[in-house]
DNA sequence: CCGTATCCTCATCGATACTG
DNA sequence: CAGTATCGATGAGGATACGG
């Protein structure tokens, strides 16, 4: 179908942009704990297992900083810190799951692979047939 | 619509696995070279501007282990290796694809909202009013 | 409650040099 | 041509302590 895509073609740089924005290791989370309604600091940080203090503030500004997610500040006693996903956060589900059915529908065959990969490195992967070291599962 | 996602549900959790196989630096690159036709080692090498052979082996690696590309070796002299993807390697693309036209869609609005934010970094922020401190653009 | 400031560790990645 | 081996720099991220 498609001709190879050049890598610094504007698919590939975009693709890249959002694995940058949305591939570090909380970004994710928030946005789909945020899907629903929004939630408070602290409130996040329960929910969003093992995740630090530094990180949640440190991703949620990153966040806020690119329009994806507003932060506001009720002046109670103790203060209170609401975050939400902006419209443009919202939009931004769809295609994350997308990417989630993928995984889903694939996990197993992946998982396979990997068994089957690392089973012939542990055998030092000798009998390549006529110069052809492919792995075969199934 | 959703009520909130747990970042323990298999969405979540699928959503990051993906992320871990394809957020690092050069896998998407790879995958979109090999989005086309199979590719020799060092012409994934001269094509994908800044990467260094060790990376190229550990990233092609990796992808041959999660079944997504297949390593073959042609004993030619000098001997030459040829990368494909596997099938579940091209179904890898339409996600990606999705997620690459969310970025061309919204890196505009993206822009905006960082110039907008570092803007009012700069002014140190003061005038919230009555207790609001968000982001406010266009 | 909601952060910021420090320190420290570990993984990632580039550069370089060397083999079949 | 297609790798492997080694080293060093950089930065992401956790732990902890403190401030508004």
């Amino acid at each position: 179908m498609s001709p190879t895509l050049d890598p610094a073609s504007e698919g590939c740089v975009a693709a890249r942009q959002v694995l940058d924005r949305v591939g570090d290791k909380w970004s994710i989370y928030i946005v789909m704990m945020l899907s629903g309604e929004p939630m408070r600091f602290n409130q996040l940080k329960r929910s969003i297992d093992g995740i630090s203090q530094r990180m949640l503030t440190l991703t949620l500004r990153s966040l806020e900083r690119d329009g994806l997610v507003t932060r506001t500040v009720f002046p109670t006693v103790p203060q209170s810190v609401e975050y939400r996903l902006t419209a443009l956060g919202l939009t931004l589900l769809a295609p994350v799951k997308t990417l989630a059915e993928w995984a889903q529908a694939n996990a197993e065959d992946i998982q396979n692979a990997r068994f089957a990969f690392d089973a012939i490195s542990i055998n030092s992967e000798g009998n390549a047939t006529a110069g052809v070291t492919r792995v075969r599962f199934g």
